[in-house]
DNA sequence: TTTAGCACTCAATCTCCCTGAGTGCTAAAC
DNA sequence: GTTTAGCACTCAGGGAGATTGAGTGCTAAA
């Protein structure tokens, strides 16, 4: 099934004319737009055996064309042009990535957060463990006799740290005995792999350190379940109101519902890794609210063998060459800085490392 | 200004029923609801009445009467009925509140979503400082030779870490000389001191040294900084399109994208410190987006000089009576819980403190 | 002071009609 | 065989009445 020519420049001209305007494309219109030296009638013609194939389709008789789910994943598999960035736009990702962020979390609250203002779009964030972490290090900190601060590092690089209060005094000999304990007994674990561990050491341990024991052991499995738990944060839902397919509350209530339900749930989009850039239009969604809809998603790496995706949802007649290009700048960027491991310099307010 | 007995009971009728259906309430439905034992005629002589005293209008000559602003500020003052929850949502509240949290933060947006979804509304909430926090222990926990941990602990009990790589290897003894003076330099020192202290302490400190004091204690400010300022979390805006009042996109998408943006800005709301629960009733607020709709809050105690803030956001409309009650039994439940220090046995799962 | 009765009002809904953009088809031209 | 001009046809969108019905205000009697 191979398109002449002609057709293919048909094809780009319905697709990026409805990209701008939202209305079907008539025929009169793609003469005017395509450049092609021919009447509107032929134009017609050509339209006709589009659609025959499936590539475009009529809202109703005497309304001009639009493309279908199966025109636009022609488009961009083999029409779409790369798009570059200007100048100002690399600039402004630039300057959104030179933030104050500490946590991972909080780097997918507010990447998400940025990609929306910047897509007028809205996003989900979140992040995929490509294998099982584990605690590589305990640390506590007494701070009264009765109370202590627990700190601990996973092989991702991440730290985390609760603080306990005890219900009888503890020494600080007692805490750096059980803090050797969790050291030698209690790293290296994976989440499946503390529970058993935990019952093992119980019975051989001290009746008073077990106490203890558990309450950090139990927050290693908190901190390592969350770790492994793909918490999805979304950002700018009510953005999808501005975009004229989402102007009837029919359409757009069941999509804002089911963005705004995903947050905070395990993710169940079809994450594909080693890609850069995924686009996913319309029923190719597993999602039924999603059927209506496309997805474009960039992945990046975290480092320590985490992986974040970040992505955009909107009409299917999204500028998807736009959007493909911005979001996969901003995920190298973000590539970039966790490289790095550290945060590129704030630029301003005196250097870090020079005395 | 007093009002008779008779005026009440219609005013409450007319409030309690437009809460219920959303529909303008005639002089009927009043007759037939109220238990009043006088005919349609005297309800309209009453109304009017109502009408021209401002508690009462009409959204057209021919329809039934709504509250006014004024109207429903009068029925929560006097005549709204104390509620109380029925045993299966205090039950569902309790549940809600025995989640596994760790950080303020969390605990913040965890809330909100919960309170959304038992509400079906909008739901915003904050913390607010009473006072200015201050850094009151540092330590430095070495990793390896080029890299450390740094873990903080505030006056309101916040424990934050962060991890430092350094261009140079630092030895442990110099780890714990740095770890000594930010201890007697930087500590119990408020946002604002902070700086001019690092510039005192660099002038007379070790070229070597103060690389990685100014890391830290920028770091410090760094977690003085977001304390003091009240991040707002929203959650659930979808539901808003719920309502029958916000069924028309004019009307929902200004609140939306106000309650949307205002997540992760410094709340502009007007909270008022010490009142348990507070309604602000329409025109009563100050942002223009939430003149026509109301905002319920309720605070509740964190410990340590901070406060939190949760609120739904509705129409006028809402079933203030319920949602005040809600509200004010889920602050009470999360004052309990900070006051406690320690959240509530998860219930299962072995006791943490015998052995 | 209360009630019954009646004329009046007005949002909401429906129907009908018109308009215009755009099509498909046919027959002629290239 | 391909392209073009011409024409009849279709149909969403929008505006102009017409209809409905809930609810009111007012008046006069109880």
């Amino acid at each position: 099934m191979e398109l002449s020519e002609r057709k293919k420049q048909i094809l780009r001209a319905v697709v990026e004319n409805y990209i701008q305007t939202a209305d079907p494309v008539g025929s009169k219109a793609i003469v005017a737009s395509s450049g092609l030296k021919v009447s509107s009638a032929t134009i017609r013609n050509e339209m006709a055996e589009l659609e025959n194939m499936g590539l475009l389709e009529q809202p109703h008789t005497s309304a001009g064309r639009i493309p279908s789910p199966k025109g636009y994943r022609l488009y961009v598999n083999e029409l779409m042009e790369e798009h570059r960035l200007s100048m100002q736009e690399a600039r402004k990702i630039n300057d959104a990535l030179n933030l104050k962020i500490r946590e991972m979390d909080q780097v997918m609250t507010e990447a998400g957060k940025i990609i929306s203002q910047l897509t007028k779009y809205p996003t989900f964030a979140l992040t995929k463990g490509t294998k099982q972490a584990v605690i590589t290090r305990y640390d506590l900190l007494m701070v009264e006799d009765n109370a202590f601060i627990a700190v601990l590092m996973t092989d991702t690089q991440a730290v985390k740290n609760k603080y306990f209060r005890l219900p009888s005094p503890v020494s600080q000999t007692q805490l750096q005995l059980l803090g050797t304990l969790l050291n030698t007994s209690f790293t290296g674990l994976t989440l499946a792999q503390l529970q058993p561990e935990l019952a093992r050491v119980s019975s051989h341990a001290a009746g008073e350190a077990y106490g203890p024991i558990n309450l950090v052991v139990s927050f290693a499995m908190e901190v390592l379940e969350e770790l492994e738990s793909n918490v999805v944060h979304t950002a700018g839902i009510p953005t999808l109101l501005a975009h004229p397919e989402y102007q009837s509350l029919e359409k757009a209530e069941p999509l804002m519902n089911y963005l705004s339900e995903m947050g905070g749930e395990t993710a169940n989009l079809p994450v594909v890794q080693g890609e850069n850039v995924r686009i996913v239009i319309g029923p190719e969604n597993v999602a039924d609210e999603l059927k209506d809809s496309s997805v474009i998603m960039a992945s990046y790496d975290i480092g320590g063998g985490m992986q974040g995706v970040i992505g955009v949802v909107g009409p299917t007649r999204m500028d998807y060459a736009d959007l493909a290009a911005r979001l996969s700048y901003f995920a190298e960027g973000l590539s970039r800085m966790f490289g790095k491991g550290e945060i590129p310099p704030p630029g301003g307010d005196g250097g870090d490392e020079e005395p």
